[in-house]
DNA sequence: GGATAACATCCGCATAGACAGATATAAAGA
DNA sequence: TCTTTATATCTGTCTATGCGGATGTTATCC
């Protein structure tokens, strides 16, 4: 059941119940890290694995891993293991129209956002 | 220059720069909070003031105006300002396609996502 | 003007999470 | 088997951020 143009209907556009909100929630947090959002980046269009991944994060690989499996855990990417490789790619197109729209609302609030301090503003 | 259903162009997905990636992961990370989310499904069809607001999550005041002027800055709700009230309301209607599709992708990977302790996995 | 009400900001606290380094696990090759 | 390589997990540190309470600011009402 999408809830995606729903048009007039009223329909609950996050879950009602505190669980729901807590796993969409940690759903937007995985891409929330701009590390994180430069490995979509860089698995959007190509495969790597990652020992790649390391080298274009220029990241410890113990941090580099953590952030992959977080982003096959939330759904952004896959990984396609072969022998000691783990391959991964963002395979689901939806991921690619979610950050575009996330960037295309950002892109018009870029300064309020920068400046924003999310909390107890300064 | 929308960067949505490009197609087959490869344009960056995410900004190339690190500025870029961070204001991008900042405004994500307006609604990667329980809360924010609330008060996201609570805008959505009416406005409503601050007090209100408070009202409806149970947290404390000042808590509730950090978080309404955290979405306002990032662009998810507007404010209308009238005489000691402050009205408030998602105005935008890529917000409500945005949480949408999140909503609808993180259902796909609900358990996984519950699951993900997104660093350091236990 | 003084009191009240609505909202914003400041403060300290507690926890979450990003990081590097060390270590564990698993597969490939000598 | 022993070594090497790729990936995953563990540990400790430091910063970010959600929280309530106190205070500041502005507008309305008496």
């Amino acid at each position: 059941m999408s809830l995606v143009d729903t048009g007039k209907e009223i329909q609950p556009l996050v879950p009602p119940s505190i669980e729901g909100r807590t796993v969409l929630a940690k759903f937007f947090q995985a891409i929330s890290d701009p590390s994180r959002l430069a490995l979509l980046e860089f698995l959007v269009n190509d495969e790597h694995t990652g020992t790649e991944c390391v080298a274009q994060l220029g990241l410890a690989q113990s941090r580099v891993s953590s952030h992959l499996l977080c982003l096959v855990n939330c759904g952004f990417i896959t990984v396609r293991r072969q022998g000691h490789f783990a391959y991964y790619r963002v395979e689901d197109p939806r991921v690619v129209n979610l950050v575009s729209l996330g960037l295309e609302i950002a892109a018009d609030h870029a300064a309020a956002v920068a400046a924003c301090t999310r909390v107890d503003a300064v």
